[in-house]
DNA sequence: CGCTACATTGCATACGTATGCAGAGTAGTT
DNA sequence: AACTACTCTGCATACGTATGCAATGTAGCG
């Protein structure tokens, strides 16, 4: 019912200016102590806590975050959320939610930009390009989470990912040198930097091997997709793979499921699976899942730190691509390896 | 690097008054129609879009609202964040997140009050019922999400939550009518509601039937404690439960894989699981959990329009306690009927 | 034609804060 | 004592928008 206590309500019951109750809020601001302990006495009393939107009125930074999301149902982005909420927080910056369908997308923009935020962090892996582009071009810092732009440098969009080359290219060493040699691949979206990046380096590392890609489906990061996907690759029984590399773990999850429960497969002992993002349920028993793992953690604080070195320097931010390194982790979805592998 | 244009800006452009341009970009405000037109051009040259922090300085409505998270990772609340962000969106209202340690709640209240929200979210199980109370007496609405005030009623403070105490008693029910005669319970957060109501409901089923709690475990709704829960539970194999309900389909998705791959039980030939909450990984084939589902978008509607109703009303909103009605999903993880049950 | 009713527009102000500037006070130095 | 350097404070203004009020124009009506 009270509303809000304003500055000058703290600078009347304190005896003092609007303006020394404002630097009293202010990091950095030149106050002596005995002001100081007069307006935060006041200020207890009256219960006042700055106005964020006037205050980022005329500084003209809003300490918000906008984060666009369109695929939360994807086990790996929860993680990110809240870990990610959790950092801002710890400076002082919150995050702003926007929901994206690949149809709202021009909307998106206009929303974004009328907040006013500090920066934008994209998780949105079916999102067009556009968006970052149109919001590189507003000024505001853009950040890529997990994906990379396809077209040329923009103005200020940076991006932070995993090593998704390197990482498709270990689980193709991987499972040759577990004696497997029917290796399958079920693609995420095909114009996505992830799947792009993944398959390159899984290719790659076939290759390198003397090996190719023995039969491919597109599960489009989708679960229905994805089981449908496995489906396909497994429905004749005479010419099965014996490995099937997922290009996401949410798929390969699924994936594990239509085998074993729909197909009657053992795995690993008739075929081995691989995932990519090391998601919680990777972990769980029933699945036990051999995955590479993203790590969130150091994703996270990469991307942080890059919204930072834009708000630090204000200006002309120059366009990062921060890699992070990931590793591959072992568990039972695969077969042992069987033979040494020639370097 | 071009600052963002202003209504002045346009206003400029266009040959008219500042206060035209707002008008333009007001609902139902006195415009023409020939202002409009030339309003909106002027405004498309310039990439014109109104500042949501100085219109929400004068308005006073800030059209956000705060959501307060805390166990993002269990599986039930990403999709109620999603969906809720959306849904909101839809009326042009964005979700700041909050992100709620149960030590930092106190700060929690300073941040969301600066940003001066249009109302509050409260997601989080496991922080205290004193955030609630003291954002409802800075008279900001509240809706509590999946839990509901212990003590007594509070100034704006409602809640939204599924009919715990029923599903409760409809899976004791469904268990004794099974054949069930041991029937454990591993309880969520003894002081939460949902704990209480569902406990509640499932002991009360149960004496209406002539039986009672064989067993009991805290699992705190957290993975590792539910883990413990059930290994202590079923440790004796003389004297197992055939049956446990568990309080969180989160928790009862990780009592599953140690019923089966730790402990190496048939599920449901010698112990029968379920869960409450459906989330999407209970559907899942290596789980095939039966649970009592609690529908998140009916929920995320309430939640909306209680929003809004106080909105609307602005003054003194009555406290509501929605109860959205749910539903025992049947899956794999429990034996089928083998009697009749007399009501 | 004269009157009223109404739609449309501009002017001025307010929202709550941060900050440049100048003035006052204090301490330090010569 | 005179000067400098520095800290602290208040005054005034600006951020970008919404809105009450008055002024203008227009149409309707008798």
């Amino acid at each position: 019912m009270k509303a809000q206590a304003t500055s000058l309500d703290v600078a009347r019951l304190a005896g003092v200016s609007q303006s020394a109750v404002s630097r009293c809020f202010t990091a950095g601001a030149s106050v002596s102590q005995a002001m100081r302990e007069k307006v935060q006495e006041a200020a207890r009393k009256l219960g006042y806590q700055p106005n964020a939107h006037a205050r980022s009125l005329i500084t003209g930074r809003s300490r918000i975050i906008g984060l666009v999301l369109s695929a939360l149902e994807n086990l790996f982005y929860p993680a990110v959320l809240e870990r990610l909420a959790k950092r801002l927080q710890q400076d002082g910056y919150h995050l702003l939610i926007f929901a994206g369908d690949s149809a709202n997308s021009d909307d998106l923009v206009s929303e974004i930009l009328q907040y006013n935020v500090d920066g934008i962090v994209l998780a949105a892996t079916t999102l067009s390009s556009a968006l970052a582009q149109r919001c590189a071009d507003a000024s505001i810092p853009v950040v890529l989470f997990n994906r990379v732009m396809a077209s040329g440098s923009a103005g200020a969009v940076s991006s932070v990912r995993s090593d998704n080359v390197a990482g498709g290219r270990e689980i193709a060493r991987f499972l040759v040198s577990a004696g497997h040699r029917r290796i399958a691949y079920i693609a995420g979206r095909e114009d996505s930097s992830t799947n792009l990046e993944r398959e390159r380096g899984f290719r790659e590392g076939l290759a390198e091997l003397g090996q190719r890609i023995y039969a491919r489906a597109v599960g489009n990061y989708d679960l229905t997709q994805a089981r449908q996907a496995a489906r396909e690759l497994f429905a004749n029984p005479k010419d099965r793979p014996d490995a099937v590399f997922v290009a996401g773990d949410y798929m390969a999850l699924a994936v594990l499921d239509v085998l074993r429960h729909e197909l009657g497969l053992q795995v690993p002992q008739q075929v081995s699976v691989v995932g990519f993002d090391n998601v919680p349920q990777a972990a769980w028993d029933s699945y036990s899942l051999t995955t590479y793992e993203q790590p969130v953690q150091p994703m996270v604080e990469a991307t942080v730190e890059l919204l930072q070195s834009y708000l630090r320097e204000g200006q002309t931010p120059p366009s990062r691509n921060v890699i992070v390194p990931g590793r591959l982790v072992l568990r039972d979805s695969c077969r042992a390896h069987t033979e040494e592998l020639v370097s």
